[in-house]
DNA sequence: CGCGCTTTGTGAACGTGTGCACAACTGCAT
DNA sequence: ATGCAGTTGTGCACACGTTCACAAAGCGCG
């Protein structure tokens, strides 16, 4: 075998399902299980065996026929794919509602992201504690990210201030960019924007929703979410 | 033509894109435009335009050749595929952080999803009041559901409770659900879930950071978020 | 040591989504 | 009227993702 092969690329729907095989497969290793199969692991996932073997295999072949994958193995190899051997200090830019909570949630920390910093251009935000963590104006924005070595912005700005806030990350050095505000941001070439907006999501649910009660179909649709059959 | 005819089903990507179309052209009429191409859609949005046709023509051909399509006629067709001709109440489970975040956030009752009430199992959260809405106890959830016709719940517990949440929401009678704690959630067949999972977001940043700097290598990936050209 | 049981890894078939390219059509200018 | 410039709607080819199905391979037992 070849000691460290090239990096082969890996499908974008296999990374998004990586972090939650990720997941489930810290808590296995809590709860002292050694070893999960493909089936076992694709019911906790709420997916298909034959995907999460191929999902894994795209690591390499790290299982053991007609016995399974080692989970602490498997942990690792995940995480060294993600780029998880090391903390990603996150940078949030606004204070209001949503970036108060997100500095207030400990998940972010606990899974490696770190928040280095919240920053807002209001004023009267600037100074309060929210988190753990002291709010400074966003003109310290730069020199944060430069003394964090910082790379993940996160936008918590209302819609309007969204488009600056992206500007100021990607100027401050940020090359990737999780953005909440509904907004569609435009970035240079080489940054990575992710979006996540709740609306959206809601509405989603909405169509589904309307669909149901509109005409006796029950075709229902889901991002990767589980449709178990337990109650 | 005919006077209604059945309900076409619309791919699953196409309806995920719908609300951003919607927020675009709503946007769009408020700044009194009345009339937008393909083209110009496509590029507010971020995507390519014979993907916005195709969208759209999944409604119905509402566009005119030659000029393109009426901003005001789309937003209402829009909306009424997706639903959205009425309001939808939404219920939040856990008055944390993050749902305290959501339920003081003004942007779920502006486009349609007022807050019907949040609910925690925590008897000293109980009473306090939260963008505007007084925080309730678990137990009342199925009042709340069945008196205000509630139809789509919110988790927002930690990780957990949030299969307890999803199976009371489900025994009140709610058929979808947004999830934003970090677990797969199983559901009866039939009920639509959605999640939404901060941790994983960041991980696949995270995945496209490491690969960006560990070789010289520039694909980068996104859910479906813009990669334009500006800066 | 060999046999049967289990489970992986993957080729191949299928389904879904994307984007090009162009015919069909509209509206305007002449 | 006629032609031309502009834009939609969609057939088609291709890329991507999912699932099946099965050979290859490890393990334990007699």
């Amino acid at each position: 075998m070849p000691v460290e092969r090239v990096r082969r690329r890996i499908p974008e729907a296999t990374v998004a399902r990586l972090p939650i095989y990720l997941r489930i497969l810290v808590e296995q290793a809590n709860d002292e299980v050694e070893c999960i199969s493909s089936e076992g692991l694709a019911e906790l996932a709420g997916v298909n065996a034959a995907k999460v073997r191929k999902d894994l295999s795209y690591l390499g072949s790290y299982g053991t026929r007609g016995v399974g994958y080692e989970v602490a193995f498997l942990v690792y190899q995940i995480r060294r794919e993600l780029g998880l051997t090391h903390d990603w200090p996150v940078v949030i830019v606004g204070a209001g509602n949503l970036g108060q909570a997100l500095a207030g949630y400990n998940g972010f920390g606990e899974r490696g992201f770190p928040v280095a910093g919240v920053v807002d251009i209001e004023p009267t935000k600037v100074g309060s504690v929210i988190g753990g963590v002291r709010v400074r104006h966003i003109d310290d924005l730069q020199q944060i990210v430069q003394s964090r070595r910082v790379s993940i912005g996160v936008v918590a700005t209302p819609p309007a201030a969204a488009q600056d806030a992206a500007d100021r990350l990607v100027r401050a050095g940020v090359t990737s960019i999780l953005n909440f505000a509904p907004v569609v941001l435009a970035v240079p070439r080489g940054i990575s924007v992710r979006k996540v907006d709740l609306a959206v999501e809601l509405q989603i649910l909405s169509y589904y929703e309307q669909r149901r009660t509109g005409v006796s179909l029950q075709a229902v649709g889901s991002n990767d979410a589980t449709r178990g059959a337990s109650a």
